[in-house]
DNA sequence: GTTGCTGGGTCTGTCAACTAGACTTAGCAT
DNA sequence: ATGCTAAGTCTAGTTGACAGACCCAGCAAC
């Protein structure tokens, strides 16, 4: 894809993530979508496309290949998050918050996330060291 | 760019954030980088695909074009975030800090980011309403 | 033992999007 | 009139996405 080569934490996720259809991938893959077919339709990426998308997120440690035996059927491979995966979370839930605020339809979100331990209703968050929450971007300033 | 009409915010979202350097202008815009040549030099998109993306920002909602005129210059416009914009911070965030943890470089992050307000650094973070800080998506469910 | 089914792909031709680089435009200054 | 500048637009070539067909391994039924 080849951004700039500038020194730019979101210029270089970008470089793995802003591929069209990626994100897709990933949200199906939190939603425990691991197999080949199930993704597809989940998504409605091509399936040569997907098959590219996977192979890339696999190669960056971002998906694993995990084999896996229906009773009956011989050796498949399907994916999963690994760490560096399930660390993408939070931009995936900004996206869905953002989305959920400015471009709902009729009936609001069609998902609440919660907190599994208490059940409370769970929100992304700016957080400063000294326990404030940030509002907004104007409250942030950037150092360096 | 139209993905499968699927309710979902996240589809959504990426509907019209999803193209290639839309949000690396989102970036330039955060950076209060305003000016069309600016933009193009922080980002190093194609003129053409900057103008379009311009637009559709502004179509959309997510940038508005303000008038200026620098003495002896003519009227020309420039492009600011809007309400709808600034509330992408979360995103850009969350991009930035993944990229910090998974992709640095040998120096570190370039940029940290603090609270205007008391100068602690700042992060994303999932919040409960009850006021817990949820480390991982493994402790979050989604209902309904 | 070959025919069919299924999950997980790959191949092909077409069409849309991106790209670099040159050109255009409006208004101010000389 | 001529040049300068920010903000585009035009052109032609390349890359990427797309739909739809095809392939392949192994199990199972005939």
């Amino acid at each position: 894809m080849r951004y700039r080569p500038v020194d730019c934490s979101i210029a270089r996720s970008l470089e793995l993530l802003g591929e069209r259809w990626t994100i897709l991938v990933l949200r199906a893959a939190f939603n425990a979508v691991r197999r080949f077919d199930d993704i597809q339709a989940d998504t409605g990426a091509p399936r040569q496309v997907l098959s590219a998308r996977l192979a890339h997120l696999v190669e960056h440690g971002i998906l694993k290949r995990i084999p896996y035996q229906e009773p009956g059927q011989r050796q498949r491979y399907e994916y999963r998050l690994t760490h560096k995966g399930l660390d993408l979370y939070p931009v995936l839930l900004g996206l869905l918050e953002w989305g959920d605020k400015y471009l709902a339809d009729d009936e609001g979100p069609s998902v609440v996330l919660t907190h599994k331990e208490c059940g409370s209703p769970i929100h992304m968050a700016m957080v400063c060291a000294d326990g404030h929450e940030v509002e907004s971007a104007r409250d942030v300033r950037p150092v360096r």
